[in-house]
RNA sequence: CGCGGGGUAGAGCAGUCGGUAGCUCAUCGGGCUCAUAACCCGAAGGUCGUGAGGUUCAAGUCCCACCCCCGCAA
């Protein structure tokens, strides 16, 4: 079938690329537009950097229901693949392609509907979660499934490290659906709504750590916010964004420090504490506690966050 | 021209008023200990991001240019 795909980040690169090698045909890329950066190299979006590699025509619109309807038409594909596009669509849109819209969602829907899934999963301590690939129906994430696929969610991984393993276990499960929706072998089943839940996408002020929570949900929050947008707290007036932690037995004043050793900072949390193990200072690099603690005086007695 | 911080031993940092550098950890050697990631003693290790740039008797320290890194904001 000859595909438009749709993908910005990271985690849709397998998925082009897979499909490049499948026996569809990927005849133009859609991604967000470059975003303006000021500090650094200006660079395009991961999914428009592989499609130029690939020699596919790249476009890019701010609102693509709006102003790339006519184009994306004229191209005459027979389906469109989305994958975290990071744009809503209009019905309209909808229906340019006969096979219609098809998405690549990273969790279980009915489930995590909404951007963030995988940190959401993360976050609440989800022990499996997946990917779906469905027919994009207008409402967000409530279209009909396709396929489903089930990962599982290391005890200590990061959201990072699962939007990796998504973002491989993706890629097959979306031709597997396209290939079914070429044999007219797909089904389309419906999600069921009483099952269905939202969450919200991630905000930078939401990675903040709140050391009153139980030390489980302390690292499970580390984790999730790992390595975007990144959980903080801060010490001296300074921001220290963490990276990684682990629970340990401890008690103690919520954000004091109980401990500060070679293998980690020890904090208290409302319920037991957390060992810091990998941190990022303001203006400094990522480092292993065991290195931040060789040139930062951490004393038992700190408290972490309320400036 | 968005705001700001930084590049000093392998790592993380300090270096006050300009006078050729110091701390913690790691490394190597030795010691102590039943033992140890612990402790004690000692050693090695740096042309202080780049420019045979500017000021100066003298620059890590001040000025200029450039490169790289990072935080915030988008």
């Amino acid at each position: 079938m000859k595909v438009v795909f749709m993908g910005t980040p990271d985690f849709a690169v397998p998925c082009l690329e897979t499909l490049t090698q499948s026996r569809h045909k990927v005849i133009a890329v859609v991604t967000q537009p470059d975003r303006p950066r000021n500090r650094g190299q200006v660079t395009f979006c991961p999914v428009k950097e592989r499609a130029l590699e690939l020699g596919i025509p790249v476009l890019q619109y701010e609102k693509v229901s709006r102003e790339g309807v006519d184009d994306i038409r004229a191209l005459n594909p027979d389906v469109i693949v989305t994958a975290a596009f990071g744009q809503m669509l209009s019905c309209e849109f909808l229906e340019i392609a006969p096979y219609g819209v098809i998405n690549v969602h990273a969790s279980l829907l009915p489930k995590y509907r909404g951007s963030s899934p995988i940190q959401w999963a993360v976050i609440n301590g989800e022990t499996e979660t997946g990917i779906t690939i469905m027919k994009t129906a207008y409402k967000m994430d409530s279209g009909d499934i396709i396929t489903q696929k089930e990962v599982a969610i290391g005890e200590d991984e990061t959201a990072g490290e699962l939007f990796e393993k998504l973002s491989r276990a993706g890629a097959p499960e979306l031709v597997k659906a396209l290939d079914l929706l070429e044999d007219g072998k797909a089904t389309f089943t419906p999600q069921d709504e009483s099952k269905a839940t939202y969450f919200p996408m991630l905000k930078k002020e939401d990675g903040e750590v709140d050391f009153s929570l139980p030390a489980h949900d302390v690292v499970c929050r580390i984790r999730g916010f790992n390595p975007w947008p990144s959980a903080f707290t801060s010490a001296g007036g300074k921001r220290i964004k963490i990276f990684k932690a682990a629970v340990v037995e401890g008690k103690g004043k919520p954000g004091e420090v109980i401990a500060a050793e070679r293998d980690g900072i020890t904090v208290a949390c409302g319920d037991n504490a957390v060992k810091i193990t990998e941190l990022q200072p303001e203006n400094g690099k990522k480092m292993s506690a065991r290195d931040y603690l060789a040139g930062h005086k951490i004393t038992v007695g700190t408290v972490f966050g309320n400036v």
